[in-house]
DNA sequence: GCAAAAGTGTTGTCTCTACACCCATGA
DNA sequence: TCATGGGTGTAGAGACAACACTTTTGC
């Protein structure tokens, strides 16, 4: 019944393989840092991409997710954020046939050194920033790193997640610095300090103090229970697109 | 090197299907209504499900949800809204093995009548709103419904994505409706008025009027150029999950 | 005292909410 | 003239931006 003509897809179902890449965020000298990892194996042999792998047998895409990031990091799974970010699946985007990716956004406090090994020949925390420069990622990883900072950047607006890229217990001005390196902006110290701590459960005080290198010492707080900001610390005017 | 527990993924890497499911929404009698499919075959056969179907050998992901869109509604696929959701990918979602499903959401002006046939035995719009009473749709697609109608509704806030409800030229009143609609709740018109015309491209004036069946004409206005609203418009308080 | 970071107070502006009120039409 | 929906005006509340000012430390 179908005729097929010149370049259009066939009938038959596709069979593809599935990979999970993960955009994994922190925060380094003040500035968004994505771990990358140097490709041991064709394609793209040398070139730097997104960690990730293929998708196992019998398991979940989460836990995917899970795994990747735990062998990449060696970090403690259970204590930083992650969410999915998108799926990508252009048909020629990998050159050894049909593979879709579904690419998850970690954010983590900062940098425990990461683990080499697995099939990455390296990893290391790569700054990120001004798209002016971008990375010259393997497959379409640079897109997805786009998309993934993106996300990061919006969600900080109107949830509380920042307080994902800050450790157990943090101050205000460490909690400030998040919005400052992801933004890419300066944000009045004195405005956000009421803002966080008059919005409900945003962060929860412990009564101690830190010293800083020079200065008065600031109150330390944790995480609170809230995850929607409520209204929203909103960027000055930025397009969102879609 | 790797033993195998009992009940662990292998490390054979997953060879699985892709679907491409869809949440398509749109306003019937000032409600919301998503278009459901009667599955004609296993599994689920004679349940409600969404339209939906197999990626193809050698297409892209997108294309394949503006062709299902297609298939099913008979629209013109450039006229409407159409974003990806989210991907699906529980290892025991469905009894045929191993399928992940991207979903996508679209969002249409209101009810041309479904287009029977394919492999839907049937094809209806069906009205979605309080959550009390969910329907019983087959594979996960009760949880992609609710995530793809959240997704709608949250986008109302931030965004210009009411007007893809309405038709070409459409009133004030109309889009309220919409919101109203969506968010089930009532939105004060004179308010809601001010701040859709004072926002900058949300709407263009064409310059004529529509007869109400009773009252005074509403002037007609057309989709503007911004897609962002800023300031937002903001649900009042609702807990954003994730 | 000086530098530096934390934190409070204050003022003007902007936006939203909640209404009162007028407009234009059909019945 | 009434009902119905469209549209403008206005006053009060809340949030934010901008910035002066005080606090607490190390040097």
């Amino acid at each position: 019944m179908a005729t097929l003509t010149k370049g259009s897809p066939s009938r038959t179902h596709a069979t593809v393989r599935a990979t999970v890449d993960l955009v994994i965020l922190t925060l380094q000298a003040g500035r968004p840092h994505v771990l990358l990892v140097e490709r041991g194996k064709e394609p793209y042999r040398g070139r730097l991409a997104l960690p990730g792998g293929f998708l196992r047998d019998g398991e979940d895409l989460h836990d995917a997710a899970v795994r990747e990031l735990v062998e990449e990091t060696g970090l403690d799974a259970g204590h930083l954020h992650l969410e999915q970010l998108a799926t990508y699946g252009t048909a020629d985007r990998d050159p050894r046939g049909r593979v879709l990716t579904v690419a998850y956004l970690a954010l983590a406090p900062s940098l425990p050194a990461p683990v080499a090994g697995s099939d990455a020949s390296d990893a290391r925390w790569a700054p990120v920033g001004d798209e002016a420069a971008p990375f010259r990622l393997a497959f379409d990883h640079d897109q997805i790193l786009r998309d993934g900072l993106e996300r990061a950047r919006s969600k900080l607006e109107y949830t509380t997640l920042a307080t994902a890229f800050c450790a157990e217990v943090f101050t205000i001005g460490e909690l400030r610095q998040v919005y400052e390196a992801l933004w890419g902006m300066a944000v009045d110290a004195r405005n956000f300090n009421r803002k966080v701590t008059r919005t409900e459960g945003f962060v929860v005080p412990t009564g101690q103090k830190r010293q800083p290198a020079t200065g008065r010492p600031a109150a330390l707080y944790r995480r609170g229970p809230a995850t929607a900001l409520y209204p929203p610390m909103l960027r000055t005017r930025v397009d969102i697109e879609n």
